[in-house]
RNA sequence: GCGCCUGUAGCUCAGUGGAUAGAGCACUUGCCUCCGGAGCAAGGGGCCACAGGUUCAAAUCCUGUCAGGCGCACCA
């Protein structure tokens, strides 16, 4: 595969570096990483390299001197490459490519297509990345749906740049908060044939319980009441249970967000996992035996203290569960786990990266991606939320409200570890100021140029067969730099777990385009006498005052076929890119809107 | 009290140790006889919470202080 630009770049420095390491005017050890980055004005050139600055204190050296003697070999040396290669203060290496070098750029596009910023960097490495995992006791509300957008990008981010990712869905069927659930539906069960009961203290109070209560009446009549009171609650929370999982089930579909797998913590139970885990921790001695309950030693990998894992009335805890959960995991032959997690469960971290530890894996083996809270807004009014009582705004809400598009989008605009402001006004406006549109406007406003083009029977070139030096002027040259960026956006994104990069990305991206588009005209104009093109080319309205006769009517551009054709070929590949991004993020790139 | 996250423009937020700190919204002023105006151009707006330190170089790393959020169970 070719290799990106700024990789080559890279190169050349290496191999200067090492000429002159080879020649002894630098005294190097050792090649350090070249690292190359678009400078942030344009007038300091197309790359530039802050190598010379962090060697010169190795090599004693004067940073600039250092600077200037790169700048000399690869003046030499990679004069077909550079236009100019100049050194600025403190010691900057400023690289200006020959422009035609840019429109690799768009062939490589062009030929790798939805493949363009995919990459091998994750060589085949196995991640299962474990995300929403909501109990089955309620709704998914907005805290999941946040984590499922984040998750969905992150796989498919992961995946482009060469991993192996499996998405798994681990379900809190077993515990309290189950014979809670059960516990609330049975009451409510009993309030529907009109029997005394008490509605469980810390029980379940959102409608959807008596929603669900209703169903069990219908579907196994009075016959509960005969029960025993456990039988029936424990009958109540399994097919409460089922039906709240398959709604969450059903929202993640609606919401577009596929898991590969369905991990059930009963099952760790029922195949004596749980048991099992605990049993090895025992024979490692790091779950030990104090006051009759049994401790995990977690904090012999940095845990503030120990932790209970199986309780004096031999019941576990949730981290026992936890625990076999995740041996299981790294059992399956995954190299690494990453969670994400609501980020009220911080605490938790360190006895599960002690857990992979006491397996003996690397405390690297597990990542955990924490995820801020979310508070709704309605035109800039807060919404209120109130889990006690039942009131909250289910995913289902918002995405009913807003699309999945938009929702997606918008919860992928921030860092996940900042709280996010969620608008629903905002959202579900069709306008400029919902970056959403803008975005997707972008891709939409391409396709439609190439409708146009297809009805006017104009052709579509491809890159190589258009004039390139049509396709180097600075404005498209712009372009192609932003579109030269993206499979550097992907890779760090991916590998810092950060899909809001892609967002941002995008949103510049689409800037750029819109701006590009309306100054400059893509197709002829229909009208052939306005398509002449004589003394009034490339004259346009703004800048007509010193002429009477053109103040007085908009002189149109003319624009020639080859000219037409590059604007056709580098607006092609932008399309590309802007489809690619959203296709990382989990949203459509509509041809019309 | 201890721990984690966050303090950047009026608001919501970007900003992989690098050069003169950016975007969107809001506000002001302009731009459609043509490829989608769901668009574009221009303008004002900053002690990067504060104080020290590390470094050739700090919004970024370290320490402390202050402010906001969230956690600190033999709950899940």
């Amino acid at each position: 595969m070719e290799k990106y630009l700024q990789n080559q770049v890279i190169e050349a420095i290496a191999v200067i570096l090492n000429r002159v390491k080879e020649s002894g005017e630098l005294r190097l050890d050792t090649i350090p990483t070249v690292v190359v980055e678009p400078p942030k004005r344009p007038e300091w050139g197309d790359f530039s390299s802050s190598v010379a600055m962090t060697l010169a204190s190795h090599v004693r050296q004067p940073p600039l001197k250092v600077a200037e003697l790169l700048a000399t070999g690869l003046r030499v040396q990679y004069a077909d490459v550079f236009v100019s290669v100049n050194v600025a203060p403190p010691g900057f290496l400023n690289l200006t490519l020959h422009p035609l070098r840019w429109v690799q750029v768009l062939r490589m596009i062009q030929d790798r297509g939805p493949l363009y910023g995919t990459s091998n960097i994750g060589k085949r490495k196995r991640i299962l990345l474990e995300f929403v995992s909501a109990n089955p006791t309620g709704p998914l509300h907005v805290g999941h749906g946040r984590g499922a957008a984040l998750g969905q990008a992150l796989a498919r981010l992961l995946a482009s740049v060469g991993f192996m990712v499996s998405r798994e869905f681990y379900i809190n069927d077993a515990g309290r908060q189950l014979q809670l659930l059960g516990r609330s539906v049975y009451a409510r069960y009993r309030e529907h044939w009109e029997k005394p009961t008490s509605f469980p203290e810390d029980g379940y109070h959102g409608d959807y319980i008596k929603i669900v209560a209703e169903s069990v009446a219908k579907t196994h009549g009075p016959s509960l009441l005969d029960a025993s009171l456990d039988e029936a609650e424990t009958l109540c929370a399994q097919l409460a249970s089922q039906m709240l999982l398959d709604r969450i089930k059903e929202d993640l579909a609606t919401f577009g967000v596929e898991f590969d797998s369905w991990f059930s913590e009963k099952c760790l139970h029922t195949a004596g996992l749980i048991q099992q885990s605990l049993d090895e921790l025992r024979q490692k001695r790091l779950l030990i035996e104090e006051n009759g309950a049994w401790w995990f030693r977690s904090s012999e990998f940095g845990d503030e203290k120990d932790r209970v894992a199986q309780k004096q009335d031999g019941s576990y805890t949730y981290l026992a569960a936890d625990i076999a959960y995740h041996r299981q995991k790294l059992e399956r032959g995954f190299d690494t786990l990453i969670n994400i997690w609501g980020a009220d469960h911080h605490g938790y971290i360190p006895r599960m990266e002690a857990t992979v530890q006491a397996f003996g894996f690397a405390k690297e083996a597990l990542r955990i991606v924490l995820v801020q809270m979310v508070s709704l807004r309605r035109g800039g009014q807060k919404i209120e939320m109130s889990k006690r009582a039942g009131e909250f705004v289910t995913l289902r809400e918002v995405i009913d409200e807003v699309g999945p598009d938009a929702a997606k989008f918008f919860f992928l605009m921030r860092r996940a570890d900042t709280h996010l402001d969620f608008d629903l006004e905002l959202a579900k406006q069709q306008s400029s100021d919902n970056p959403v549109y803008y975005v997707q406007y972008a891709h939409a406003r391409l396709a439609s140029l190439f409708r146009v083009a297809q009805e006017r029977q104009v052709p579509l070139p491809t890159v190589q067969g258009v004039d390139q030096a049509l396709l180097i002027q600075d404005e498209e040259l712009g372009l192609i730099k932003t579109l030269a960026q993206y499979p550097f956006v992907v890779e760090s994104s991916a590998m810092a777990l950060e899909p809001h990069r892609v967002t941002f990305y995008l949103q510049e991206l689409a800037a750029q385009l819109h701006a590009y588009y309306n100054k400059n005209r893509v197709l002829p104009s229909v009208d052939p006498e306005r398509n002449a093109g004589d003394m009034g080319a490339n004259i346009k309205s703004g800048a007509s005052e010193n002429t009477a006769a053109l103040s007085q009517e908009r002189i149109y551009e003319s624009i020639p076929p080859d000219l037409t054709a590059a604007r056709l070929a580098l607006l092609r590949q932008v399309q590309t890119v802007i489809g690619n991004g959203l296709a990382i993020l989990g949203i459509s790139a509509p041809d019309k809107m």
